[in-house]
RNA sequence: GCUGCUGUAGCUCAGUGGUAGAGCGCGUCAUUGGUAAUGACGAGGUCGGGAGUUCAAUUCUCCCUAGCAGCACCA
């Protein structure tokens, strides 16, 4: 007999091996025809496993959403894989894990990768499996026994995977009936039926590589999204909608902000509507490093390749760079434009060591530290094609980077301060939420070890003495994530429907300064080695804009907005009412546009909001001889009914940027 | 770079082995209207580029190129 401990306190005497399935059909048969799974001692479990030892016990029901959906992908995967090989024999299966709103898993095609073709008889097949509730069956085998039953059947990538697990290992295998089997840690649901077949949908196909190496073949990868029920589907599928409706790249065609072209691939044209928005942004951020005493320079576009190879870009990120043979091309027709043994130059694509060289220029004392060198640097990198999307990667950006040279004992407070600076800065441009993490030493890295035990520490301790190592910050620290040369802190911004994107990073480097030899003398009178913190707020101009659009939708506040408000017309005898009231608002520096076109004040109006406008002034005969305007808000049906000088007053103060309204 | 899909008018997209169509936008004219589309007429395309198959290719095949979704990469 074992004793078992429920929720409520109370115990249960049972016999050993009795399943968490029979104790809830005790309890009741409703809890029976619920329960999914079972959480034991923290961890969830088989319902059908027998129980041994005395436990504490939890059943698990779709009320346990977060519990339920895990199980419910881990399933749907299951179900993904049976039905391929039953459709399409030969396929190898290898792993198909849950993902954050489905499942998808890797196959092995006997012939050519799956397409979407496949998708409608993959899903009909699955529903059919989760109609005929096949049982879900733990089963445990001996190690090389399972790698034998592998190698027989062809699963070259299972039996692989089995005979990396330690010898001796007892491994754990499902079955679905009794004609299909995966390996699996489990766990799973008691069986197919308790998924909902109107829950899942097949999305999409890609490629993926086996175990996440670019090196190993290249499986053919099924996605699915999959939920507890119908509705929940549906929920989901109308978020994607949401979120495809502000697309950056959508948004930035229809509201005119910018284009790419494959003359440029990569890179971005600005119009002048787009720009708008950035010189707003960058004469913000100006106006932070300014006030926050950062000494801004502006540094080559181009350096000799001998300077990266002794930064060491050249050795590790060559195959990114733009080089720029340092040669007059020829102009003989039949002569190669450059020739072979031209000495080269490059592109930067990082801003540090020409900030190095900066710092180098005179001698430096230990009373010029910290020295904060920012920079709006332009950098190109050569990234690989799929990589390219939208403005969230490109081939030529700007970041808003600095540099901060400073002695040991001032790192923690850089840190701390630079936290700070960050987080008016995030508030102010909206986001209130982010996340902060500590990205680890990677596997490849220059400097020593102890070099990383330092500067690890010192991040550490930075962000707790800034008071933000906490939940509200979520928190964590990241192995091998960090830099060649230093371990970072990121900083993850969270997005009005709840996206996260890295943005902003602090890098603590020992090793540049080193390898590119800055030196400062101390109060001793010797020379030492300064450390460089590596630091951007934004990341990129580019990125950080594509991020606000999607953010706001395309609704930017006032001070962004490219066109701050329309005067439009009613009728045409108001347009010289009209054009008084536009230059007005002009003269008091707001970014206004007159409407006088002949078109109904209907049709102005929408456009006008399609075009996301944030004030729309209206005129007709009665503004005109009252000295008014109907002032709409974008978004809003009602309307103030103001005097010009009103008008002009209240958008004066919404078009001022958020650091400005403070003072 | 890898896998799959896509590329037709400024935009969104139909369509076809016999050199093309819609809506929006644009232009002209009429209309002067009170808060999310006034009407009529008109102009716009070597159907991404190259090669092949064919009497004939925008359509079929191959290559290239760009975009999209993943993967890998992201100093």
């Amino acid at each position: 007999m074992i004793k078992i401990t429920l929720p409520d306190g109370s115990v249960r005497e049972v016999e050993t091996g009795t399943t968490a399935a029979q104790i809830a059909a005790d309890i009741g048969p409703g809890l029976a025809k619920a329960a999914l799974a079972v959480r034991i001692d923290g961890e969830v479990r088989d319902i059908m496993r027998p129980l041994d030892v005395d436990t504490e016990l939890a059943l698990i029901t779709s009320r346990d959403e977060e519990e339920a959906l895990e199980l419910a992908r881990h399933d749907f995967a299951h179900v993904l894989a049976e039905a391929v090989q039953k459709l399409h024999p030969g396929t190898q299966i290898t792993f198909g894990p849950s993902t954050d709103d489905g499942f998808y898993y890797d196959f092995a095609p006997a012939g050519d990768p799956f397409t979407d073709d496949d998708l409608p008889k993959i899903e009909e097949e699955m529903r059919r499996i989760i109609k005929a509730d096949k049982p879900l069956r733990r089963e445990v085998w001996e190690r090389n026994d399972l790698i034998a039953l592998w190698e027989k059947d062809g699963e070259k990538f299972k039996a692989e995977w089995a005979a990396e697990l330690p010898e001796g290992d007892e491994i754990s295998v499902y079955w679905s009936g009794d004609d299909w089997m995966d390996m699996c840690r489990g766990p799973h649901l008691p069986s197919t039926g308790k998924l909902d077949p109107q829950a899942f949908q097949l999305t999409r196909v890609s490629g993926a590589y086996w175990r996440g190496d670019q090196r190993n073949p290249q499986l053919s990868r099924i996605y699915g999204t999959g939920w507890l029920n119908k509705k929940q589907l549906k929920a989901h599928l109308v978020r994607l909608e949401e979120a495809a409706k502000r697309d950056h790249r959508k948004l930035g065609q229809e509201m005119d902000l910018f284009h790419f072209q494959p003359e440029a691939q990569g890179s971005v044209f600005w119009h002048s509507q787009g720009y708008i928005m950035w010189r707003e942004l960058e004469a913000y951020m100006r106006r932070k490093l300014d006030g926050a005493d950062y000494k801004e320079v502006k540094t080559p576009q181009i350096m000799d390749a001998r300077q990266w190879e002794a930064s060491g870009h050249w050795g590790k990120y060559r195959e990114n760079m733009f080089v720029v043979p340092d040669e007059v091309p020829s102009v003989d027709d039949d002569a190669p434009v450059i020739s072979a043994d031209a000495d080269m130059m490059a592109l930067k694509p990082m801003n540090c060591p020409a900030h190095v060289l900066i710092f180098r220029q005179g001698i430096k004392s230990y009373r010029d530290l910290p020295m904060r060198m920012a920079e709006f640097g332009c950098c190109h990198r050569n990234e690989p094609h799929g990589a390219l999307h939208g403005l969230l990667r490109v081939r030529q950006f700007t970041q808003d980077d600095a540099h901060i040279f400073c002695r040991e004992d001032q790192i923690v407070d850089e840190v701390r301060h630079f936290c700070d600076l960050l987080d008016r800065v995030y508030k102010d441009l909206g986001f209130e939420s982010y996340a902060i993490k500590l990205a680890l030493r990677p596997e490849q890295r220059f400097g020593t070890d102890e070099m990383w035990d330092k500067a690890e520490q010192n991040l550490r301790d930075a962000v707790h003495e800034a008071g933000r190592a906490g939940e509200e910050y979520q928190w964590e620290e990241l192995s091998g994530e960090g830099a060649f040369y230093s371990p970072k802190l990121e900083f993850h911004l969270t997005d009005a429907i709840g996206r996260t994107w890295q943005c902003g990073t602090i890098q603590l480097d020992y090793v540049l300064p080193e390898r590119l030899d800055a030196s400062y003398i101390g109060e001793d009178g010797a020379r030492h080695r300064p450390v460089m913190l590596h630091r951007a707020i934004l990341g990129t101009f580019e990125r950080f804009l594509g991020i606000m659009i999607e953010h706001h939708a395309g609704r930017m506040p006032t001070w962004l907005a490219p066109t701050q408000a329309v005067v439009a017309t009613i009728v045409t005898d108001a347009n010289e009412y009209a054009e008084k009231v536009t230059e007005q608002l002009k003269a008091a520096g707001i970014r206004v546009e007159a409407d006088l076109r002949n078109e109904k004040i209907n049709y102005k109006v929408r456009e006008h909001s399609l075009a996301k406008v944030p004030n729309i002034l209206v005129v007709g005969m009665r503004e005109a001889e009252e000295g008014k305007v109907a002032l709409r808000k974008l978004g809003q049906k009602e309307q103030l009914f103001l005097t010009v000088d009103e008008a002009v007053t209240m958008l004066k103060g919404e078009a001022l940027a958020p650091d400005l309204k403070e003072a």
